[in-house]
DNA sequence: CGCTTGATCTCGACT
DNA sequence: AGTCGAGGTCAAGCG
């Protein structure tokens, strides 16, 4: 378990689901131990300019340049696809390794399931009234996230997003359209939550006639015990 | 432009959109010239185990930890919004700077406005005897891919996807409604082609009359005249 | 500047 | 193994 970490001047080329080319340049090389690399430039955002995903394999080797000069190159195999990148090296400024051992992993809160969890919990933050009658409730063509009763009884069928865009309104459709055949608990009324919901969404549930509701998390979390919470 | 490149045991907090932690260990810490910080393990693949996007600034400092022992602390804060990262640093086993300059950046090609191209200049290939009408054809709700007629003069639209998925089938079917109301236009049939159609997406297109056809990208690249490539 | 769409998306969960 | 949905998605292109 050693991660590898080079500084150097290179060029490089990627095949495998697109073609692409990198020219000369001084760029951060880390190697890990499964024998991915990943290719940094200074910029940018957390993605490397080019990279190789495991399971691979680097070959080293010296080859001759244009010039006839000796370079080191490297060619990085994927195991399992044939994607190759190679990388010919002109300058090495840095090179070392290092033990890091196995990383514990990331804990996480505040994802789409934490939401559900709170509205499951509040449903009257949804619209004044509403009752859960359960949460991923089972349809052929999938789990409704709650499907809830109004104070009149009337079957809510809710969707339940961190962002809302058009694809979710499409899912809630094809879900209200499916309950709606079922006489016993037709008709079935829709409410798309999100945090935030993106205008063409809105306009989308707005011409299905799904009522739209925007979901503060920290204020839905306040209500919330917070002896339940991780953190 | 400088990249710090430091490996040090730690700890690390984010909160942000999300509330995230990561106990104590060793990893791979890259703070970038514009202030961002990738935190990286050795495995996974390209993307960090936590991060923090710029635009934003790092700031060290020494605290106290539970023991009483001194510690520094680097708290990362998003110029633009409030996300913050919070890296409490027990050892460092490394610690280097490099510069490295402006990347020129990344070639590519074979990605899906390049199959689009491809298909606009040979249409034959989707069905024998059609022929383009416009590449990017506007409507209200979007521009469909190609919009063609075949050999009898009929209109087909067609969406054009590097992997085809249910929610490229939901846009053409979103298209062809729209379009079918046009009397100059209807009655318009739909392709959907793709390098790769998973089931789902076929078995959604079949139910709504919709064509799928698997295009072979190498093959169409051979077709095309080599002069007008980058590559 | 905001919005929409594609991505060598990655990653996890579930069948 | 394949499929599906979420993401602190990121990043490019367009209005």
């Amino acid at each position: 378990m050693l991660v590898r970490l080079v500084v150097a001047r290179c060029q490089i080329d990627y095949a495998g689901r697109l073609t692409a080319h990198l020219p000369m340049a001084t760029r951060v090389l880390m190697i890990k131990a499964d024998g991915s690399v990943l290719v940094h430039s200074d910029g940018g955002s957390y993605k490397p300019l080019n990279w190789m995903s495991p399971p691979c394999s680097l070959k080293e080797a010296t080859v001759l340049d244009e010039g006839g000069v000796e370079r080191i190159e490297w060619t990085v195999c994927g195991a399992k696809s044939d994607d190759t990148l190679r990388i010919l090296i002109e300058e090495i400024h840095h090179d070392s390794r290092h033990e890091l051992g196995i990383d514990p992993g990331l804990q996480k809160d505040g994802v789409e399931k934490h939401l559900q969890e709170l509205l499951a919990e509040h449903p009257g933050h949804l619209m004044p009234g509403l009752s859960l009658v359960r949460r991923e409730y089972p349809t052929a063509i999938g789990p409704v996230d709650l499907m809830c009763r109004d104070q009149d009884g009337v079957s809510v069928a809710v969707e339940v997003k961190r962002r809302g865009e058009i694809d979710g309104v499409e899912q809630l459709t094809r879900y209200l359209e499916l309950l709606n055949r079922d006489p016993l608990l037709a008709p079935v009324r829709g409410i798309f939550a999100a945090q935030e919901i993106r205008p063409q969404a809105r306009v989308l549930a707005g011409d299905r006639g799904i009522t739209c509701t925007v979901v503060d998390y920290d204020a839905l979390r306040g209500l919330d015990d917070p002896t339940d919470r991780l953190f």
